[in-house]
DNA sequence: TGAAATTATTTTCCAAGTCAACTAAAATTA
DNA sequence: TAATTTTAGTTGACTTGGAAAATAATTTCA
């Protein structure tokens, strides 16, 4: 099916199988107009008040310019604002919008509902053994 | 350790655990001056003569145009030299240069070191579970 | 205290990626 | 076989990403 050079390193098998989910996902998120950091950012915040940018950059997988830039994009859609951080003025907390929440629920189904799918490739069992072996790697 | 928001979604996992192990391995190419996907485009010329542009950009996980610009800057670099193809004129075969094959061979002992550092993080058992895992997950 | 060092975020400048349009060759078919 | 469609690869306009420098607030400590 593929080239085989590449087989046997366990960072290929893992980018061919990332470039595979996201493929999928971001194609769903299109319709939506947003990008998928976008939307985990704003689960982010939904779930956890008052984070802040390093702590976000962390948390969606992105490098701090890259997501300065991104949040200046999400506030000129109206889905997020920026307060600076009562305790520490360096810092920005951000805020979900109403908009920003609203958007947040519809892209989630569409998440989850591609989320479903990969499921149904593994059974219970692989799929707990999976994010297990994920975990593992990561760091 | 992180929000809670994105745990539980398998591509948030796999997102996770590709970041990190990229990440890695780019560090380590970075003082070759080579990206990581064309050295994986210098893998494949080097076990399979005569690939087109289209099989490699789907082997290294890339899209066309990408893939384009990507070699454009192998080419200029002496890497690799673009050939047209005998039996169809509109495909591409690319070739490896005597220097493309030299620099793949230092550049593969930084990425397999790397390989056998997120190896170590698992087990025997664990590897191919984790590589049958991903395989079933790629499409 | 106040100069020096550290930390959080943004900006700048440039490199790389994407989508859609384009060129050219091959395959189809009427 | 000539017109049409399909396929392979590239180009162009535009967007996004990244490294390093800049800005600004906080901490450290002599």
């Amino acid at each position: 099916m593929q080239n085989k050079a590449l087989d046997g390193y366990i960072s290929y098998a893992l980018a061919t199988a990332h470039r595979s989910v996201d493929t999928s996902i971001k194609a769903r998120l299109k319709k939506h107009g947003v990008q998928l950091e976008a939307w985990r950012i704003m689960e982010c915040l939904d779930t956890e008040n008052h984070l802040t940018m390093g702590a976000l950059a962390k948390a969606v997988l992105i490098n701090p310019p890259t997501l300065s830039k991104l949040v200046d994009r999400m506030v000129s859609d109206g889905l997020v604002h920026r307060l600076i951080a009562e305790s520490d003025h360096r810092q920005i907390n951000l805020m979900l919008t109403d908009l920003g929440r609203h958007r947040m629920l519809q892209i989630r189904k569409d998440v989850e509902d591609q989320d479903e799918v990969l499921i149904g490739k593994l059974d219970g069992r692989e799929q707990s053994v999976l994010i297990d072996l994920l975990f593992k790697l990561s760091n």
